[in-house]
DNA sequence: TTGCAGTGGGAATGCGCTTTCCCGAATCAG
DNA sequence: CTGATTCGGGAAAGCGCATTCCCACTGCAA
């Protein structure tokens, strides 16, 4: 048994399929009273489902919404596919979900995916590289993206603008104040925290991991402190658990060496605090930070009295971690709704919409025993 | 300039749309190598993009597969999640996202959609509840599944079988030995803790809830132990922080009654060993864990001195969680991509897929200072 | 040479639905 | 009572593609 069609609904209550089609859609003609019903009763009695392909050919719309993340697990991927799930819902749109790994080509495969499939609008998350070796990559995207624009699909990007984007039409993008905030912590670590300070960033050229390495460096300069040193590693647990475990190193043999050589060469303009005080650590995202701080327990540290750590994002599983991570809040399902809406463009683009903000907040992990 | 359709591909190729069909598709016919290079240019430079939907529509297939989840956001179903998107691509399909937040009613809408929408499968993560007051709802999904599944389409169930499904014609479930699991960290918790055992558990009638209750209940009582109380509460990690509060209220008071009451009135057969070991408490899932230790810690009681904790899952982002959470393995990423692949029924069925299993795991949050 | 199978390509049909256009009937003003 | 409007409904033309026929042509054996 086939699923029953419109023009078999149209038959059993005796009227033609245009009429049954103005009934079962809103259309803008609304039949009679009296046909309505039949129809209607028609459609249940025979479980007619409306084929949305059909619907979308007819139409060459499709109440897709096409999405596109790094990796789905991820939380600050799934927080923010959350959003776009919500406000979809709201414009009663189905979600259409690509997981690229961050390839630039595969990203540049699902957008075209999503093109074929006539998606009404796509919202693209997570960072994106502006390496040399990406240059190729992000030209083709952007060139997929463009066409998509040019026939009439809109196009939301959270974060950064894709390198070399043209089309201007139906083309938005979320901001997030990412310098901006990393500047802020930067500013409330450098005042509650007298030792140095290092970051633990993402591949360079990765614009979001890049932006807050930068904004940080600012904060830091503007607190007339010295810069951070930049340790690269990739960005997931496991790469702030690497970069965790050189800086355990680090800090045990700065600790042993302050410990036999009592207080012969203590770094200029070190307040007199004992030994130095513990090193503070910045990831640019939780889950580095996580990782770092696990590197740091193995090696017998303990933080924040060894060591501060901060993190980026505030991902909601982690905020049960002992002790609680310092970090910057970001409203991630916010986001991934507004990148949604502004997608939609129901409304005047960024009129209703008020521009994403987040808020430094400081927990245990850098509670510096001073 | 709209997309540009395989007609105008075919005049600019010169040849008739039907050529441009079986070159620019792999159909079974294969045009003449200098006539398909023809049509192969004439796309290109066209920026030629096959519309799904017609493919679809001529096809009757979508090339989609549609995932129902409770919440995205949660780490387990985008595990999970992340599982079926693997899967998807080895099959060159792509996934269409649902959350329904548990409601059966939204889940048959879900199926609805994706029904007319000619998924070629659905994937339905999440438990499944079976109260009576969700007899109704059950029943309606079961219906909309089954009409999905005499349409010709494919369904694969996380856990259990959805309430009520009749067909058996394309409805797989792919099965998670939650009873056993939980009978077997009951067993090994039993074996090391010589305390009292609570079960935090989820709200009655949620099936995956129940079964791991039921399981643990079971270990317990082949350990010869008495069966354990079982606390009902939301199934997330507010409720397992509620839950959580509880337990520590009664905890304190019971070890403030020791310490006063010296040695009166020591349970029956009780070990001597100090105050009554600690209570070791289940919770039916990582994330009601996760809650229950952070209440328990706001109460100033610490893990596992005062008290075990074990969850089940093994979520990804709780691992580095401290103390180390006792928990079941359960290896979500490949349960999904075995209900797509099940779904897909590219093999055999059950044949080349193994079952899954899980694995007690046991760490520091359950060692008991004995 | 003729007859045959085999081959590569085109014409046409239909997938299920929306929408424009058209037509008969009913309504209203004059 | 007649002519001008509506109004409710149907016929039909696509939407972009796959696919089933069908036909012209080639190569081969007879």
């Amino acid at each position: 048994m086939a699923a029953s069609t419109l023009t078999e609904v149209a038959r059993l209550a005796g009227v033609s399929p245009a009429t049954a089609s103005r009934v079962l859609n809103g259309s803008a003609r609304t039949p009679g009273k009296d046909i309505a019903d039949r129809v209607r009763q028609a459609a249940e009695s025979l479980g007619y489902i409306p084929n949305a392909q059909a619907q979308g050919l007819a139409k060459s719309s499709s109440g897709l919404i096409g999405l596109i993340v790094h990796d789905i697990a991820d939380p600050y991927f799934s927080a923010i596919a959350r959003g776009v799930q919500e406000a979809a819902r709201e414009q009663r749109k189905m979600v259409l979900l690509a997981s690229t790994e961050g390839a630039p080509e595969s990203e540049k495969e699902a957008v075209a995916a999503f093109a074929a499939r006539r998606a009404d609008s796509i919202v693209i998350a997570g960072s994106r590289m502006s390496r040399p070796e990406d240059r190729e990559g992000n030209a083709e995207l952007a060139a997929e993206l463009d066409r998509y624009c040019r026939n009439g699909g809109q196009v939301a990007v959270v974060g950064h603008a894709v390198v070399g984007a043209g089309a201007d039409e139906g083309y938005h993008v979320v901001q997030v104040p990412n310098e901006e905030l990393a500047a802020e912590l930067a500013a409330e670590l450098a005042a509650i925290s007298s030792g140095g300070f290092v970051i633990i960033g993402g591949p360079e050229g990765l614009l979001t991991s890049d932006d807050r390495i930068r904004g940080f460096q600012q904060g830091l300069k503007a607190a007339g402190r010295p810069a951070a040193e930049v340790l690269r590693t990739a960005f997931n647990r496991s790469g702030g658990f690497d970069a965790g475990l050189a800086l355990a190193a680090r800090i045990k043999a700065v600790q042993s060496a302050g410990t036999t050589a009592a207080e012969g060469d203590s770094p200029p303009a070190a307040p007199a605090e004992g030994p130095a005080a513990p090193l503070c650590i910045f990831a640019v995202n939780d889950v580095m930070a996580i990782g770092a701080a696990a590197a740091l327990r193995s090696q017998g540290l303990r933080i924040p009295r060894d060591a501060a750590v901060a993190g980026f994002d505030d991902i909601e599983t982690l905020r049960d971690f002992r002790p609680a991570l310092s970090t910057v809040h970001l409203p991630l399902e916010e986001i991934g709704r507004q990148a949604a809406r502004r997608a939609a463009g129901k409304d005047g683009s960024a009129a209703s919409l008020t521009p994403v903000t987040g808020q430094v907040t400081l927990r245990r992990s850098t509670e510096t025993v001073a």
